[in-house]
DNA sequence: TAGTGGTCTAGACCACCCT
DNA sequence: GGGTGGTCTAGACCACTAA
């Protein structure tokens, strides 16, 4: 573990016990390094760490203070990149099933052509899947993969978990997401295996998955019963520049 | 403007018009901080900056490379933190329109203490506004405000911008906000002021404003006409560790 | 084994806040 | 003017990749 996040750690261990009082000044950069034995650089690297992850704010001239949130921030299971998810968890105790509605192979619409930087000619996977939580229809998901980038799907993988084919057995690392929500009428397919009736809508989410080098690989519509989940995120720093 | 920040933009300037080939390795760090004349260290500082933008990726003991979706984030004003929006954005041509329905004060709910971190006796502002956008109906904002942190609220700024008066009047600084969206079945008020039938749904979206020293400012509900908006961000580094 | 990125140091200078 | 954070340097060592 590098030293600098040794003393994050350490520094968030001090917050949330109580050691630096919420809203008050930390000690500043120089007394901090030599506390820790180590250069001023490597405790600025340590509060950059802590400032992204909401549980201090830096003043120039004035000094670092403790986020009135921070003991929030600290229980919680937050961090950078990682704050967006469905509220409603699967957690151990919840029996989530894979029913496959569509399985097939053909070429890519416009739209996907765009979404995936694909030719018109390169083939892709369809996939229509209904989820099931607990006996309750929970989402129905609409996937489309490169073949040439995803390929020996089979359909085990679809009942297993997909991501963890293309993370274990591919070996290809992920990388950010781009994701899109919106409220729907509910259509024919949600009505039948959502079981919507007609006033009842569906929360749509639309998704690009790319890899860690860019490589877009995956393109996927899910829609979610209305009362079966909300998503929820943490938007950093809106006042930048 | 720091020397790091200045690299950062030379060399995504360099990614744009194509003198580092996507998917290329970039020349290492050595190489470029000659160039630069700069040190190794501020070479990294920048391509940090690349990296979180989404820009480029390091592999240790490899190199520096492109993703292959650069060109996309380089055109686009996607940054870091000022990831999510309505990606029906108002522009200059559009005319929007602030009607106040409900403007009182009062003790808060219990829910809404939760979220401002208040007790029960201390008072807060209760808002109720219709955004008309190209006289169309667009959004229904309900507010929570704690009075004592957002004084002097008059009809008039109602009328403006309520976030503008918070940041010039009274010198508040922004931080980060928690949102969560769902879909929702349309009620009363819907009907009425969103024009929305029986079983037209309605995308809520509820944040919570903190300021950058963590202070909870605002609870906010905004109901939207589900064919009038859709909301969009990127997820970074969902691998992280 | 050579090349590359990740980290760390000690010291320096500047910009900014506060009194 | 004194204190504090922001940045920068030159050099060093380590960890990892790739051949």
């Amino acid at each position: 573990m590098a030293k600098y996040k040794e003393v994050a750690n350490e520094i968030r261990k001090r917050i949330k016990n109580g050691t630096y009082p919420i809203k008050d000044r930390m000690p500043d950069q120089t007394t901090l390094s030599k506390e820790f034995h180590t250069s001023r650089v490597t405790i600025k690297k340590a509060l950059d760490l802590l400032t992204v992850a909401g549980l201090v704010y830096t003043i120039q001239g004035s000094g670092t203070y403790i986020k009135q949130n921070a003991l929030q921030l600290a229980e919680s299971s937050i961090r950078i990149g990682q704050n967006v998810g469905l509220t409603a968890q699967v957690d151990e105790s919840m029996e989530l099933e894979n029913k496959t509605l569509k399985f097939g192979v053909r070429f890519p619409t416009e739209e996907e052509c765009e979404q995936l930087l694909l030719k018109k000619e390169d083939p892709v996977y369809e996939i229509d899947r209904l989820r099931i939580l607990n006996k309750q229809p929970y989402s129905l998901e609409h996937s489309i993969l490169p073949l040439t980038l995803v390929p020996g799907v089979t359909q085990e993988v679809l009942q297993q978990s997909m991501y963890d084919y293309i993370r274990n057995e591919l070996g290809i690392v992920f990388g950010e997401n781009r994701q899109t929500i919106r409220a729907a009428q509910p259509d024919e397919l949600d009505k039948e295996y959502l079981n919507c009736a007609d006033d009842e809508p569906v929360l749509e989410v639309s998704k690009v998955m790319f890899t860690s080098s860019g490589t877009p690989l995956e393109y996927s519509k899910v829609r979610h019963r209305f009362d079966m989940v909300e998503m929820s995120f943490v938007n950093l720093n809106t006042e930048l520049e």
